[in-house]
DNA sequence: CTCATCGCAGAAAGCGCTTGCTGTCACCCG
DNA sequence: CGGGTGACAGCAAGCGCTTTCTGCGATGAG
């Protein structure tokens, strides 16, 4: 029924060993034979049984990418990238590789199923990418894991994600901290004392991290961190207008509202506007990542653009095996203060 | 070094046979010899190996998404859907699957390789998205290629995307013509005749369609189609941007322009921004997708929403056989008018 | 002219799992 | 109490490919 490497062998009158060689290419095999061969490929319609070459071969060329959500284009964006340098009909770059990307949806639990999932299939490499939680039980479950699968010959890239140290896993890890540093700098810099911060879910290192640096922006400037300025809530639009709203009626007298990402900052600028307040004539609004859309919101968004494309692009070459690893296998990626529209000098 | 079925059922004092039942939970085993499995199992950290298991069993797990571009919201919408219906860790859906979403830039080339590499993995199903290329060859060579996928009872839905006869394959395809004819009348009704299109690239069915249903739309009013009046360019915001321009030089006294999409509308209407024009003021814009941003844009764009989450989540419980396909394996998906801030009466 | 050498092709032993078929008990019914 | 019937467990034959080792003819050196 279906077409086998036999077939091939019988109809080019040699041997599937043979056949096996001119398809994978790492032996000699005399030109007239490799010919005979790929005709009989040819004319056949033959297709490799991955399975079972994957089997004898003890390699796949699958790879993994976790992400929380590809819906999420800042996810969407990364995975692109990865998924162009690890080879695949796309990037020229040796031999054909499938791109598993996994949707973990930010739970713990799925990540280290796909973990597994991935690990039986024997990939060959795998990126994560996407937030940490911080909780130590779940920590250790994945170190764990992800040194079981360095030992099987796995590679393991961490993308935009805090290290694991231990594991053999190489790291780029975003300076979350540094960035949004930078960013609350820049609003202090403009004249704003009195700025509301809303966080991503607590637990997780991304939000621990943003939420460090703008305290510490703060502090660099003796200005005083007021809890009730900081809001936590989920890492989107909703939840960004949600928290300004709340935002608003704990301190109306904000004159500035940092968002834990852009989604976020698009649902603060919407709640603002909805609230009758002007940007950034009443309230400076600033988000972070840079995605597409920020760029084109209406004030244009202050953000710090992660070089997304690049990490990840970076990220999947390390993979292959194409570029060498940062010493020490971690690297910091920093991020770029964008300075737009939705930033001004405070009002009064 | 790595832990077979054999060491396991050693283990567990039973035959391999046994292990790979428990395993697979389809034949009857004495609870007692389960649970001694299990334990033997857990105790020696067994990792099925998936090439071995697909080879033996003649099927994996793997199921196959087909994308444009995974960087682009619509598409990770659907792609999300889609995943979380095919099973995997995500959904309960029986068996855990491993969704492989493959980047086809819109490279027709690509499609068939990835195509291939997904027949080489003997994957249970694909779905294919995105656009179709109007080019005769490579429609005589997708089919046959989906044809060749069904006949070896890999499961192939199309979701957003015209029909192929004759291949075995579902279709759940949006109707972008009736859609895009809605839209158009929307703005005729509004009082707009002088109307702009940005159409997407030429050469693509989804490109002709809408362009189709914006023409039905004019005539259907009896208004001339002017042939200055359509640009051609990429569905992306930068093509808008630079198709709105050349419109106005084109013609100046356009009241509205349509945009083949959500990112190419942003564009249009950065472009009538930067020319100094009011929307709606002196121009309505309109898109098509109803992508997450554009609510946020201001105005907020009308556009016609597209249930792209509904069809992916549909068309991935088909690719699993947990929905019945819908009748001559062909629905058509019908497109929501949104009428937003973007879109009101002609000046003057 | 002989023997080591080289270049290429084939034989065959798995890779780790699934599954049809064949036992082997234990139990129940007559 | 015997044979029929189930409920499980094991045997063993592959699944389709890779790869080591062996074989063989041709070539070049001595």
């Amino acid at each position: 029924m279906t077409v086998t490497l036999a077939d091939v062998a019988a109809r080019a009158q040699v041997s599937p060993a043979t056949v096996s060689r001119v398809l994978n290419g790492n032996y000699p095999v005399a030109a007239s034979t490799r010919e005979r061969v790929l005709k009989a490929v040819d004319e056949l319609d033959y297709v490799l049984n991955g399975p079972a070459s994957a089997l004898a071969a003890a390699t796949s060329d699958l790879v993994g990418i976790l992400v929380n959500d590809i819906a999420d284009p800042f996810f969407g964006i990364m995975a692109s990238a990865i998924q162009s340098e690890i080879g695949g009909p796309g990037g020229r770059a040796g031999g054909e590789r499938l791109a598993v990307v996994c949707n973990t949806g930010g739970s713990p639990e799925r990540e280290l199923t796909y973990l597994t999932l991935l690990q039986r299939q024997r990939a060959a490499a795998v990126v994560l990418t996407g937030g940490v939680v911080e909780d130590a039980a779940h920590r250790a479950a994945m170190d764990a894991k992800l040194r079981k699968l360095t030992e099987a010959g796995t590679r393991v890239v961490l993308c935009g994600r805090p290290p694991a140290p231990g594991t053999g896993a190489v790291a780029l890890a975003f300076d979350n901290r540094g960035g949004a540093q930078e960013l609350t700098e820049h609003l202090i810099g403009l004249g704003h004392r009195r700025i509301g911060y809303v966080a991503g879910p607590e637990g997780q290192m991304t939000t621990r991290h943003r939420l460090e640096g703008h305290r510490a922006g703060l502090a660099a400037h003796g200005i005083a961190a007021d809890p009730r300025w900081v809001v936590h809530g989920r890492y989107d639009r909703q939840a960004g207008y949600e928290a300004a709203l709340e935002l608003l009626r704990r301190d109306a007298s904000l004159t500035a509202v940092v968002a834990a990402n852009d989604s976020v900052a698009l649902g603060v600028c919407a709640a603002l506007r909805d609230s009758g307040l002007g940007i950034p004539g009443d309230v400076s609004v600033a988000g972070f990542d840079d995605l597409p859309f920020s760029v084109d919101a209406v004030p244009a968004l202050t953000t710090v653009r992660l070089p997304l494309a690049e990490a990840g692009a970076r990220a999947g070459r390390i993979a292959m095996g194409r570029e060498e690893a940062p010493p020490g296998g971690i690297a910091s990626v920093r991020g770029e203060l964008m300075v737009r529209g939705s930033s001004g000098v405070p009002r009064g």
